[in-house]
DNA sequence: CCGTATTTGTCCGTATGTATG
DNA sequence: ACATACATACGGACAAATACG
């Protein structure tokens, strides 16, 4: 492990390769919002000092996946439901934004493949294989904010992404979610094969507005005391 | 001034004061898009030890303001008029949803405030005051943003402005474009104070898709030989 | 193309502050 | 409330790579 960390040193700096590991710890669900993450620790772990692992946890913070408090350490960061929800609001406006883009610019290929991750998707919802579901809707909302070409906009979404996976009460969805998430993707790609940018940026914001409506309806009222 | 630093130190850490000086050492463009940045010339400059400072320097790396190449140091971003372009329309999409948000949750107070904000802009305009134009419409915007109540949006919103001044071809805009962008603010808050949310999300994303209009109009060809 | 100076990358030591018994 | 253990914070030193003459 540490010597494959070494073999890729040379194209990629350490403190950035232990930044994607440490993304990737959290993201898993290893550490939990709220933990405490103890440098030393991270550092064993990956048979380095512990300058690089303060300089990854330095670019998670402000990627936003962590915080700091000045002289107590780094903590995974927590997202309360209003927090949770407002980040939904603003994916929202950027999906929107994706989908009336990629309506004025995909390829004919680009539309093809598009289907292509639909009719994936058909497959493995009929087959009620939510965990591939789950990785291809995943992949078809990737391929439609690159496919923009607005790299900007693709970095803002996915980041969001990963910030939505610091609220605990996610990934409730299953089931029925499964079948009317899946059912707007249909009205999605049908409106990009059109070509038709108003009705792709309205199925798209829809998209997202609905999938808020579902978690937070899922989500049972907890105690905010802590909003920053 | 170092000993200005540690008297604060107590409070917040030394890699986040560096973060912000040195981000404001860029904005203010002493170092332009393109400068190398010597990590010991930043520790002397504010007399700590270069540890914070490649911590402050990791930080501001991936909030996007500068970019490392592995064993070379690190560099103060360049945007391409593409790149610029492309944080414009996303920039839109975020302050559409600002003043959809804002229509619906303003209150009394707010809508005074906002109104005081175009009168004194009204003031400098008539006074072709330029500089305190470009003040009074940055606490603008940031009102604006920050009145939504959902500080997701306004850290996005924030950080693509920062962004923005990265492209060289920036802050064209004075005379004609000062009228003709300010004329756009009456109508923004006219519809922010009637309440409407569809009016004032457009009149929001129209404001920042006509100042990207006269950005790019105002920016003369150049060659695109760095896209990343 | 080679040698030298500069700069980055990493590790370690010490001090300071915080949590715990 | 006090002492101890632990973790962070910062500085400094050494090795390696790069840039420059």
């Amino acid at each position: 492990m540490t010597l494959h960390a070494i073999q890729i040193l040379r194209t990629s700096s350490l403190p950035m390769l232990l930044e994607q590991e440490i993304e990737h710890v959290i993201l898993s669900g290893e550490f939990s919002p709220g933990d405490r993450i103890i440098e030393m620790e991270i550092a064993l772990r990956f048979g380095t000092s512990r300058g690089p692992v303060r300089e990854a946890l330095r670019g998670l913070e402000s990627s936003g996946l962590i915080e700091q408090v000045p002289k107590r350490g780094f903590f995974v960061r927590r997202l309360s439901a209003k927090q949770a929800a407002d980040v939904y609001d603003v994916r929202a406006a950027l999906f929107g934004l994706a989908g009336k883009l990629l309506a004025e610019r995909i390829t004919d290929d680009g539309i093809t493949k598009l289907k292509n991750f639909v009719s994936d998707m058909d497959t493995a919802v009929a087959a009620d294989d939510f965990s591939r579901y789950v990785t291809l809707n995943f992949a078809f909302h990737e391929f439609i904010v690159r496919g923009t070409g607005n790299t900007a906009l693709a970095q803002q979404y996915l980041a969001l992404i990963k910030h939505l996976r610091l609220y605990r009460a996610r990934s409730l969805m299953f089931g029925d979610s499964m079948h009317a998430s899946h059912a707007e993707h249909h009205i999605m790609v049908d409106a990009v094969a059109a070509r038709d940018p108003a009705k792709a940026y309205a199925a798209h914001v829809h998209h997202v507005e609905t999938a808020k409506q579902r978690l937070m309806s899922a989500t049972p009222i907890i105690s905010e005391h802590q909003e920053k």
